[in-house]
DNA sequence: ATTGTTAGTTATAATTATTATAAACTAATT
DNA sequence: AATTAGTTTATAATAATTATAACTAACAAT
C-alpha cells in the first residue's frame, strides 16, 4: 500500500512492474548505489516475473524526475543512482568501484567563497575518493 | 621546442598530430575543461590539416595516463576532461553545462572525519552545483 | 460491468560515445 | 639505409542509452 499511494500520490500509475522495482530499491533501511545494469540483476533475483529493460529505465527516470532518485557524478561507462536524494558527500572506492555514503556530520561545514555574477548554489557534494 | 621536450621526457614520440594537440590543450593561463568533442571543434579551427578522431582520443588518454590531463567526474553522456591536473574544486553551471576551477583557497579546509579500515584517501573534491 | 481513453510495457531498432583492429606510416635506433 | 617499435588512420565493433510502435493494463466515465 505504501508505494501504491507514492506512486498515486505523484501521478504515476502503480504498475506491477514499478511496485517492483519499489521494493527492489526502497525496501531497505541503507542507502542504495547502483547502475541499471546492477538494479537489473538485482531485479531478477528478487522477483520471479521478468521485467524488460526498456522498463527499468523508464522507471529509473521516472522516479528521478519524481525525486525518489538521483544521478550521482562518478566517472564510469553507466550512470550511477543513488536512493538517498538529499544532498550528501560520498566514498567512492576506486578499487571495488562502490559508493558508500558519508554522513554530514562526517565532513566538516563547507565554506565556499567564490561567487558568480546571476548564478546561485544549488548543491555543494564531497566526492573522497580511496584506495587501498 | 616545449612540448617535444614534454613529450620526449614521457616516453611519448612528439609527432605533428600531438604536437598540435598540445597547442590547443596547453597554449592558454586558463585552465581548459572539454570533452573529446568539444576539443575535436577547437582542433579543427585552430589547425589546417585534419586529425583523426581515434588520434585524438589515443592522445588524450595517453595524456591522461602520463598525467598531462584528468577526467573529472560530471554526468554528461560524454567523459570530461581537464588540463588542470592537481585535486581542486569545481563549480558546475547547470544551464550552460559548464565547468569553472574553484581555487582551494575559495573553498576552507575540508575535514573528513569518517575512516574506512584498510583505505587510504587519495583525493578530496568538491562540486558546487549553479543555477540562474 | 462495459467502454473508451490514456499511460505504461515490451521487443526491438536506432543512436551515440567509446574502444578495438589492422594496415599504412613515421620517428628513432642501429 | 635498413630495422624496429610506436603512431596514425579509416573503419568496424562494442555497449550504454534512447526511440519506436504495437500491445496491454489502469482508470474514469458511463
Ligand atoms: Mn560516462
Ligand atoms: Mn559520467
Ligand atoms: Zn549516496
Ligand atoms: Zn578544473
Amino acid at each position: 500500500m505504501k508505494y501504491i499511494d507514492k506512486l498515486r500520490n505523484s501521478g504515476l500509475r502503480p504498475t506491477k512492474q514499478r511496485l517492483q522495482i519499489c521494493k527492489v530499491l526502497f525496501d531497505t533501511e541503507k542507502t542504495f548505489h547502483f547502475t541499471i545494469n546492477e538494479l537489473e540483476h538485482k531485479i531478477k533475483e528478487k522477483i520471479d516475473n521478468k521485467i524488460s529493460l526498456a522498463t527499468v529505465y523508464n522507471t529509473v527516470h521516472a522516479f528521478e524526475k519524481k525525486g525518489y532518485l538521483k544521478q550521482i557524478p562518478i566517472n564510469s561507462n553507466q550512470t550511477y543512482f543513488d536512493t538517498n536524494v538529499t544532498d550528501h558527500h560520498h566514498f567512492y572506492d576506486l578499487n571495488d568501484q562502490r559508493l558508500i555514503d558519508l554522513e554530514n556530520s562526517d565532513v566538516g561545514p563547507i565554506n565556499i567563497k567564490k561567487k558568480i555574477n546571476g548564478k546561485r548554489i544549488k548543491s555543494v557534494e564531497v566526492l573522497v575518493k580511496l584506495e587501498d
